[in-house]
DNA sequence: TATGAATGAGATTTCATTCAT
DNA sequence: TATGAATGAAATCTCATTCAT
């Protein structure tokens, strides 16, 4: 479908480029959520990584790479997590499931979303281009469900309104992550996915006051 | 009760201080969205408020300062521009209205939200901390106004939901802006305001679905 | 006529320009002469010019630069003291005084030669084409002389001879620069001029034996 | 007479050294004549010569060995080509027929002659020096040639003039090869030789208006 | 013998900040 | 107050060389 964005290697063993990449990920990450891309350097990613900054560059060509490979690496696990929702039932028990379980990966990949989401415009066009793609493709998938339920007769929604549905789903969800300075204060992680999607499927009008 | 964080400038003239960083922040607006925080030069931010760096610096004293004083003045306009809402009756049409009031803003600082949501994270942390605070305070004006309508028996919400339902009011208007990469091309902003607030105040659920 | 290949600086005042790039050819080419363009070093031509390694960076902005400036103003030179020999007259006389001319003139510029012909290969393409239509207008200097002289009946030598015998006494009055290491032991340069010259002018066969 | 300058290998081997070496200096003499020594990596020479890094290092211990192995190997083939020059009968024929062979032998080494003549100050003192020493034993040839026709009475020229001539002789034929962005676009081989060795040989001075 | 992953010193270049004018 | 030349710490990236397999 979409072209993946290639990160050269000049190293020949695949397995190995998917370990050291890993560990790239996974220290850059550490990094990024405490100083920011920009402000953490080559270097210090490299020794995030557990190896020399000739090592780190055997394995990816720019400081930008880096923040790609992470990018990928959290829709890859974003993907795999996601995927059983693509099969919930269209009935507003199976959305509640989805909504429940999008948040909790969210709460899961707390750092990594935030990273994502505050970093990702320092990417070089091309890599962002695939990665709104991704995010694209994620919200999609909520679309679809939201769709069905309509369809199924589950939900009174306009067709037209469907896809803005799907992206307050996705982007309250994240906020659980890009604004925990405050609500993770206020809430635990089960109240504010009650009370969130509460208040998306019920609305907050009472029923005898509705306009 | 917060302290403005101050920036020291070497020029004794207040009034010709205001001027000048009213310049800076225009042009750094300009840049920032352009080529973001990090990506811009300390250079560049002086060429765009029409005068040298030697001049900037008498103005500001870290590149840092001129982030903040974007921030600051952007919430000084939507202070300004908000000031009406605290004053709505607590009755789901003033809810209406300071949301499309709030909407509308958004839209109009268009830029100026992006450049913040995306650079604030750069600020030193007492800076920082400012900024936050003045987050708080935005939504705590729409969480006055929701528990107002709740204790009008406008709404039907738990007394710990409503800090969250203020929360979402406030960032699905600022999606308008950081996803305006999708949501702009598929809505009108009216359209945008009127399907968001529809299902905010009434949810998605067909009443005789509601479980 | 040919597009002088432009190098940008940040500084404004054209004076100061020129003044520090003067400083900077000077110092480049003792270092060039004793470790060549690739072993040297920014900082160390920074250092050799007299100022910061940032200070340099304001007056080019390429290592490159340093040594287009560096052949750019060799040629100036060489242009200027050359600028006499367009006039003189078209006959053996003429020809050997600025055959001499430039003879002088290498062992002169001894090092800026050396380090011309050694170092010019690795400047930028657009910056080689320059230099080398420099070398060509230079070597046009001697082929007019020359093609004057075969007219006013001075030389025999065919028309289609006449560019080669420019390339050859550019190349001989060269060669006591780039091969010092042999000639400049053997001869002094007065020395050197009498029998390059004669044997240019005169051949080694002897009259009677020509054939 | 001359030390030959030793690079050692780790190979026990001497056929197989002989045979890697070859391999080394053809492919560097391709990657050298179109980026230059200093602009080719130690990985691309190896993936030139058809090995990997490891591998070379088995058969250089530096970098600027391969650049020795280089000089070394194109004067053992002048030599081997040149080595009929020695027994050219000491007339004004044998002359001619040694600077055309000379000139030809330019040819078809024409890049390997701008490598090693562009190349060569990078050497290391000790190799440079010995490198120097076989251009010195070569343009030798071409002095003892000379003096033999003087002495045999064919040439006019005195003793303290013929190594001139010599290096004269050497050098325009090199020329062919150095400055053949211009030369070789005005000329054939034949023709440049032709004029060359006429001018050399008898002047551009029309007899008559000889001085 | 052959391989190629790992290393880290060192190269070029940038840019926030200062300060003399 | 305004200017902009000077500074040098620090950033990214390269590449000759080593060494375990």
């Amino acid at each position: 479908m979409e072209l993946k964005h290639e990160v050269k290697s000049s190293v020949k063993d695949g397995d190995l480029i998917a370990k050291r990449r890993e560990q790239i990920v996974e220290g850059a990450v550490r990094l990024f959520k405490e100083k920011g891309f920009h402000r953490s350097t080559t270097r210090e990613i490299a020794k995030a990584a557990g190896f020399s900054i000739g090592t780190l560059y055997e394995y990816i060509r720019t400081k930008e790479d880096v923040l790609y490979l992470v990018c990928d690496m959290i829709y890859d696990q974003v993907q795999h997590r996601l995927s059983g929702i693509a099969d919930e039932e269209p009935t507003i028990g199976g959305l509640r499931r989805a909504i429940d379980a999008y948040c909790r990966l969210v709460d899961d990949l707390n750092d990594e979303f935030v990273v994502m989401y505050q970093e990702s415009k320092s990417l070089p066009p091309k890599a962002l281009d695939y990665v709104l793609e991704k995010e694209r493709a994620m919200t999609a998938l909520f679309e679809s469900l939201v769709r069905d339920c309509a369809d199924a007769g589950e939900l009174r929604i306009p067709e037209r309104a469907i896809p803005l549905a799907a992206h307050h789903i996705v982007i309250q969800a994240q906020m659980w992550a890009f604004r925990r300075w405050t609500v993770q204060r206020m809430y635990s992680l089960d109240e504010y996915i009650e009370y969130q999607t509460e208040q998306l499927l019920n609305g907050l009008v009472k029923p005898e006051a509705a306009d």
